[in-house]
Formats: structure tokens, sequence, C-alpha cells
RNA sequence: GUGGGAUUAGCUCAGUUGGUUAGAGCACUGGUUUGUGGUGCCGGGGGUCGCGGGUUCGAAUCCCGUAUCCCACCCCA
């Protein structure tokens, strides 16, 4: 028997319809925020992942689905959507046009890691992308919204914010965070020696305990945050007490991506497993020159899919439809087109096998039907159907040509 | 990539120190003697016990390998 991959999951009912309500859901609250749909290829040149997410990611490093085409292009599989947004965006010249282009973008991403609860190799985002605006409101619009989106599913969780500052105070601090980790390097774990070769502002979300107190005496991005980006990071905080966002300044919270700067925010959930963040985002001014466009100013955040089925409160489902079903052969020419007119406005159901009045019942509730539609003997010969509502449980019989 | 736990019917799981035709509930399907359901009653189908080796007179049960899943590290949505 052939397998799926490992980690590649096929996404059946009840998920698969949790996952469609979620993007109804997500979709309609994006479009009221004035985003627009928008659909990137899933393959791109290794390239962009490399000088978006950065070499230094463990993402780009050793989890990414990569190989040569029939073409000889060094190709792979996007592991995150944000890049394929901001590429298409400078293809298109959007950059040059100036103003404000705001989209939204769901589907599949791949990432060669070891699966377990919330973590799979393929995996699918919702996210959201605006280029053109370069004030904080836009940071805290798309918090609301996505306060929004989490609320309409009924999914709990905390909100975590930080700034990482910008060009003009986040390379000094991160020197001073060197320096920090160089006279204590005695004390840091192999992980975070690692980290302050590759990507030292990553040792502040270690999970080693001994390093956390370490790094509670470390010195603190915001603390040195350059004038902007400390009335930024003030003016976020006032925007979301205003609009009754409870949230969390949490200073180790960094981003694993190295295209974001200033704000940065993350959702977790305590329910969901050691893979807690269920959405997260922030700001990337310079991600658009970097990738040889002009510079654009630009936010956005992305929600793992897979992570908030569980959490998703759906809607009762309700009683929907016709069920159709004769009880003996030659009713079946007749239920067939019965049921050919009545799908022009309602789902519906048709039991090709011929049964008597309690199976047929029996099945209208198995699909959850709102009516029972029998044509029995009696029903041929008179030219009739027998209909029963079954939540008001009411019944007639009716006029096949009036059905 | 590292560590731990699992894998028996479609699903959730029993299976006694290795012993003869491997069970239950749910689901599926049929009937309940031609007409009233979701909640009655009776029946039926369905398992090379993950896969491959080994030990044994005999393996679902013990050993080795392997695959997949789950959990955690790591990483991140």
């Amino acid at each position: 028997m052939i397998q799926s991959l490992r980690g590649m999951n096929d996404m059946f009912s009840p998920d698969a319809e949790r996952y469609e309500y979620f993007i109804e859901t997500a979709t309609t609250i994006a479009k009221r925020y004035g985003f627009n749909f928008f659909e990137a290829p899933i393959l791109e040149e290794t390239a962009l992942f490399k000088r978006s997410v950065g070499e230094s990611s463990d993402i780009v490093g050793k989890e990414m689905y990569q190989f040569t085409d029939k073409g000889n292009n060094d190709v792979c599989l996007r592991p995150e959507g944000t890049a394929g947004v901001v590429r298409a965006f400078i293809q298109k010249k959007m950059d040059k046009q100036g103003g404000i282009q705001r989209f939204f973008y769901h589907g599949p991403m791949f990432r060669y890691e070891r699966p377990q609860k919330g973590r799979l190799r393929q995996f699918h985002q919702f996210g959201i992308e605006s280029f053109g605006v370069a004030s904080v409101l836009e940071d805290a619009t798309l918090i609301m919204m996505l306060v929004d989106i989490l609320d309409a599913l009924g999914i709990g969780y905390k909100l975590e914010i930080n700034s990482l500052g910008d060009q003009n105070c986040m390379p000094a601090y991160r020197n001073q965070l060197v320096s920090f980790l160089e006279a204590h390097e005695a004390e840091i774990c192999e992980d975070c020696k690692r980290r302050k070769a590759t990507n030292p502002i990553r040792v502040l979300d270690c999970k080693n305990s001994s390093c956390q107190a370490l790094y509670a005496e470390a010195p603190k991005l915001i603390q040195n945050l350059c004038e902007g980006c400390e009335s930024d990071f003030t003016q976020l905080q006032s925007l979301l007490k205003e609009n009754q966002i409870d949230y969390e300044v949490n200073t180790h919270l960094v981003r694993g991506l190295d295209y974001y700067s200033k704000t940065a925010f993350e959702f977790v959930s305590d329910e969901i497993g050691a893979q807690s963040a269920i959405a997260g985002g922030g700001r990337y001014d310079r991600l658009i020159e970097f990738l040889d466009g002009k510079a654009t100013p630009a936010v956005g955040f992305a929600m793992g899919i897979e992570r908030l089925l569980e959490l998703i409160k759906m809607p009762e489902a309700q009683r929907e439809g016709y069920y159709i079903g004769t009880m003996d052969g030659e009713g079946l020419p007749l239920i067939m087109k019965a049921a050919q007119a009545k799908r022009k406005s309602d789902k519906v159901t048709v039991e090709f096998k011929s049964k008597n009045f309690k199976n047929h019942l029996k099945g209208a509730d198995k699909v959850n039907a709102r009516y029972c539609a029998i044509i029995g003997e009696n029903e041929r010969n008179d030219g009739t159907i027998w209909v029963k509502d079954l939540e008001l449980k009411e019944e007639k019989t009716i006029d096949l040509t009036a059905f």
C-alpha cells in the first residue's frame, strides 16, 4: 500500500469542514479590513527565501524542500508566505506605483521538520500583508483584525508584543547583547553559543531555565530603542488599550525570520501543546529593498491553520435540504427527476436503493436532511410525493409537479 | 537531527505466565412479514494482530530491524 509522506496529512471531514469554516470566516473579516485575495506559486527560486527569511534561520538552513528542477533551476517549496507575496509585489512593480496595497492569502507551506503536535511538514497558513503604510496604526489594525478572527471562531488566546527596533537601534543593541553573551560564555547552553554566532537575538527565547535566569539580567532592546521605535511602541500600546485588547509585553519575544523589525507580535494558546504559537507577525520595512524593490514600509502576519483547527467552536449543524427515496425500483425515474429539479435551489440526497418507510426515515436522519420525501406505490399511481418536515414533524402528500 | 511512548476490525480499545476457531462497543449492512425517524428487537459482513526477520512444538504476546503515528527537545505558524 502506498502511504502519504511523513508529516503530510489528508484532511477529511470533520477537519475539512473546520478548515473550510476557518477560511470563510478569516476571508470575510480580511475583506472588511480592505484586503484583497492574492495567490502565489508554491514553488519559488531558492534564492528568494535565502535572501528574505535569512540563511541563518533553521527554516532556510535545514528545513527547506529544495531541489534542482529539469531546467537546472535551484528551487524549493515555499516554507512561508511573505517572501512570495513580496516577490510578486516587486515583480508587478507595485513598489514603484506607490500607494497602499493590502493582500490576504492562504495555502500550503512546507518545512522538513520532525512532526509532532501542531507541526507538520505540509501545513497551511492564512496570511496578511500590507504594503505602503509606515504608521503604527496599521500594526494595531492588523492586531485588531486578528482579534476579530479569533473571537469570531471562539478561540482563546494570549497576545504578546515586543519591538525589535530598526536599523538605527537594533545593530547597536545586538552588539551589546553579544558582549553580554561573551562575558557569560561559560554560563550559556550549547544552543545559545551557536545562536550567538548565527542569530544572537534568538537566545532571548531559549527555553533553558538557567539561560532564562541569566537573560533576565541581559540588556533589553525596549530600553535601547531609538526615538522613532520608542514612540511607535508606546503608541501601539495605547492603541491596544483604547481598543480593549489585552496584551503583554514580552521582551524576549523575537521572530524567527530575519526580515522583521519594529513591531513583533504573537498570539499563543495554552491548549494545544508545545507548539503554542497560533499566529505571529510584525513589521518588515526593509524586506522590499532587500529583494531589490523600492523601499516600502510593510507589515503582516500569518496564522497556522492546523493549530487552530481543534480550538474552533463550530456553529451547530442544522438540518438541511432533502432526502429523496423510493420504495420500489419503478419509482426511481420519478425521484431522479424530482431530485434534479430540487437541486436548482436545495441540497438533495437521493437514495438509489429501494427501502421500506422506516429505513428511508432513518436514512434522512443520517444525512441530516430537513425533509424526507418518498415515492411509494400509492404515490407513484397518484402522481404525488410524500414529504415530511423532520424538524417540525409535519407531513403532506403533494402533487409531484408542485414539489 | 536527538530522546521517550505507541501500532490488534472502518473508529475507540480488550486480549490473563507464549497454547488450539483473536473479542467488545460504535460504525456499516440486512431484516423486523408494504408506510412514520433520529433513541426498539434480531441477524450479517469485516482482521496475513504495521511490515520484515528471529527464538519456539506453538507468537498478537518474547528478541532484532524497519516504517508510520503520538509526545518532548530543537525550531516555528
